[in-house]
DNA sequence: TCCATATTTCAATATTAATGGAAATATGGA
DNA sequence: TCCATATTTCCATTAATATTGAAATATGGA
């Protein structure tokens, strides 16, 4: 069941916090941001914060690392993509006409 | 407030059912489709595929047309490409680097 | 080691959403 | 007009989600 996973996605972005902060990770690019400083930037508290973070990490929209005491999150943009390609498959009877595509900007389109 | 259009968007598609009605209708294209046969498609019983055509309306995912004693449904793309250019806005600090599109195969890109 | 910082887990509450059957509404054909 | 078809509205039940404070866990520095 592909679509449970699309559905997750679509969730995760489906509330003002977890889209704030998907799109703060967006802004931010690969370097990420940690936790702390999510939580400080878009005045969320932490413990909501960490339910929101793990709710976009199980949906596969973020992913996380450690770095000394501190957790960086960062958007996963592959996620975004697949997400996209779902919605717009066998548009027009199987031939994807739009390409569309997510890519964080260090990484243009060959 | 326009993330609560957006959210209201992505909440209409984060579930299953109504997932499937709006690939379903991006799949029929502009032509439409009719609820009864939108129903019978997909196996969602009549009274529940109405609450999810009238989320997927107020998302401003999709439309309706009047024939005859049918009411038509189709995928308004519009709504999907202000859902991805608010994902993407302020990526990378402002410049959109990423042009993300959805349109039907009806209207290629120009 | 001990403490401050960073983040997550837990628990309780309140709100919102999904479902299908029955009834209501609307349209077109006999 | 009367009936069959097409869709929506209403209702009741069931389930899932968001929130915050307090406690737990983990890491690094003094």
């Amino acid at each position: 069941m592909e679509s449970k996973i699309i559905v997750s996605a679509l969730a995760a972005l489906a509330q003002e916090s977890r889209l704030a902060v998907y799109r703060l990770l967006v802004q931010a690019g690969p370097d990420g941001l940690a936790a702390g400083k999510i939580s400080e930037t878009l005045g969320i508290a932490p413990s909501s914060l960490s339910f929101h973070l793990k709710e976009l990490t199980h949906a596969g929209l973020v992913t996380s690392r450690n770095e000394s005491r501190f957790v960086i999150y960062s958007a996963h943009y592959e996620q975004m993509n697949n997400v996209l390609a779902y919605l717009t498959e066998n548009c027009c009877g199987g031939n994807p006409c739009i390409p569309v595509q997510f890519q964080p900007c260090e990484v243009p389109n060959k």
